[in-house]
DNA sequence: TAACCCATGTAACCTGTTACATGATTAA
DNA sequence: TTAATCATGTAACAGGTTACATGGGTTA
């Protein structure tokens, strides 16, 4: 369900091939949301068969021939509607969870190592969002309208991994590493 | 995968019916990990196959028979196997950052609605995770090491509520509600 | 008498992951 | 010559959601 209105709202933006679409869901940290190219190819099948996204079948010499898939007013309607409902907070499902709370029948070791990995990713994607973040410049108030809801997203990442550095450094504190 | 090893992780306390797991697996505050009572049935039967646990039936009187099912020694190596690997983070998939991307479509009131509606949410979380909290008290030496690994999950879902009701903050406060 | 708790399941469907498959162009 | 980029897909499987199905005991 989710995915199908994150292609469309990124075709808000402009027209994209499916390629493109899978470079920009590619990282987890890259865009609001991530899928594999073989989600989306599925994906913008059914939102074409849905009437929600037209295609135009482009021909290239030196590169593959492709498809820009474009957003239709139905597919813009559709986003729109499902935009004002409700989104429930989701479960946090981290599998560290797991692990920290069965955390007694393994070697302290062994824990200290996987939670130092992992404070390591949290501080790689703080640094690439709070780089982007200062892109938008100090001007807030002189950005476009959709430049300031971009920033807003970005907001929402460093918040994320700020709190997930601070738990990483809680448990390793308790841990003793 | 993930759920198996939480339903692994879950009876190295004690073993589980079905429903008992399901119950605990059922709010996505009150365990580490959510799935609907259908996925853990599923996950059982699997698990049962794998000799990853084990089955006592229990007689019952003046209520429905019930399948006790407790970890075996292979359980509890594969549960070890596995909590030693590192554990990526995931992205966030949050759906609000969809609607927050492409925010200027659609009417300021209708944002400002569903991000106090998911603020709400995230309170009335925050609020459940420092009541269970403050039951281990302020003497943290105090508690057993299967206590104080527990809290350390507590944390987690702290620091992830505060987030993200910082996160709203920001947005309300950006959107002049 | 209605709703909730206990207790277990099946079936269909959607979403996400992993593996397989192809093939030209371009940069190191 | 090796790897990356562009560009599209199929197939199998795992994980998650929604709907359907049953039925006794307890509490309001």
């Amino acid at each position: 369900m989710a995915l199908s209105y994150a292609i469309l709202a990124a075709l808000v933006e402009r027209p994209h091939s499916g390629y493109e679409l899978a470079k920009r869901f590619d990282s987890p940290v890259e865009f609001v949301w991530s899928a594999s190219h073989q989600q989306i190819y599925r994906e913008l099948t059914k939102l074409e068969g849905q009437g929600y996204v037209g295609v135009e079948h482009i021909q290239q010499d030196s590169r593959p021939n492709k498809k820009l898939y474009s957003l239709t007013d139905a597919g813009k309607a559709a986003l729109q509607a499902w935009m004002v409902d409700a989104s429930p907070a989701s479960p946090i499902k981290d599998e560290l969870l797991i692990k920290l709370l069965v955390g007694h029948i393994v070697s302290r070791e062994a824990l200290i190592s996987i939670v130092r990995q992992r404070y390591r990713q949290h501080r790689t994607h703080l640094d690439l969002y709070q780089t982007k973040a200062q892109q938008y410049g100090p001007a807030f108030s002189a950005l476009s309208d959709a430049e300031k809801f971009h920033y807003m997203t970005l907001r929402a990442g460093i918040h994320h991994e700020t709190a997930r550095l601070a738990w990483c450094e809680d448990v390793i504190r308790f841990l003793g590493g």
